[in-house]
DNA sequence: CCGATGAGTCAATAATACTGACCTATTATC
DNA sequence: GATAATAGGTCAGTATTATTGACTCATCGG
């Protein structure tokens, strides 16, 4: 039995579907030109985001296993955009963090999304971004959400 | 060099990657205990949303190929969800809907993400949720807005 | 008639993900 | 100091979702 909420939500699906699809593909051309996945460039994104995050860190946004991770962070480390660092306080870690190498790719990559992205906002306006903020925090569970904002959001990432 | 976007775009990754994953990730209890996947997913929601579309129409929403379609549908199909019938204009055509099965299996994955969206936009309020819904066309491709724009949006449509 | 289109299919392959088991180094606890 | 727990890595095998390319068949349209 459908209730007044169901067409937004219906709405809401397709917005989610399109929007990310067509946003994550911006970088596909130049990812394809260099071997690499959206894998890749989902952790390029949050070690240039959270430099120093842990290995479990990292495996908990990405919501997938050990096994998945190795295969993107070995080709990463191989290629030189990522680097391991001992722990300081728990020498097990190997904290991640990106090289001027991978903070270079990284910004290549993510220019290509700023090129959709910013003239979106601009033209829907400042109003708009804080309702789209505001909805897309409340559509995350919220443990997600309490994570988001305990990050750091440390935006120097040009690390040697 | 960054520029006074950068911040923006770069929480603007964040909330689509989470939003995005704890949204789809709503239906993944359900779609697991039928055997299913997300692909499948999809193919109920779209067929559902437009009924009587065509396969092709359905390979350019969902940007996959003939072939990653094919698994899907035929599973679909042979579960008894989806019917194809001839269409009536053009029999070359396999117009596509949801049978009394599919579409009540593809109302009780709705009902699991309605379940998460029909809150977040409740708490989020109608301002912010039109601020969603602009922003997220607003990042979409040109020809991605027209579609949704020129999609009857609901309705039976039973053709053939 | 004939070229183009809608749909289906075959074979082979790739990217991304999974489970489960096992190993090492290090930390924390008894 | 022995031991359990944790961080991380690795191996083997498998599943899902996707790809490309080459076909076939029926139908549409000029």
């Amino acid at each position: 039995m459908p209730d007044s909420h169901d067409s937004a939500v219906r709405r809401a699906q397709d917005l989610l579907f399109f929007a990310y699809r067509d946003f994550t593909n911006a970088a596909d051309v130049l990812l394809e030109e260099l071997g690499l996945g959206r894998a890749h460039h989902r952790a390029l994104h949050f070690i240039g985001r959270r430099p120093g995050m842990t290995v479990t860190e990292l495996l908990g946004i990405l919501r997938i296993t050990k096994q998945s991770l190795a295969r993107v962070l070995g080709d990463l480390v191989t290629l030189g955009h990522v680097a391991q660092t001992p722990g300081g306080a728990d020498r097990r870690q190997r904290l991640l963090r990106l090289t001027p190498q991978g903070a270079e790719l990284e910004q290549r990559l993510f220019d290509r999304q700023k090129a959709r992205l910013a003239p979106a906002f601009a033209h829907a306006g400042p109003d708009a971004f804080a309702g789209f903020e505001a909805t897309m925090r409340a559509i995350m569970d919220p443990a997600t959400r309490d994570m988001l904002d305990a990050a750091p959001e440390t935006g120097d990432r040009h690390v040697g």
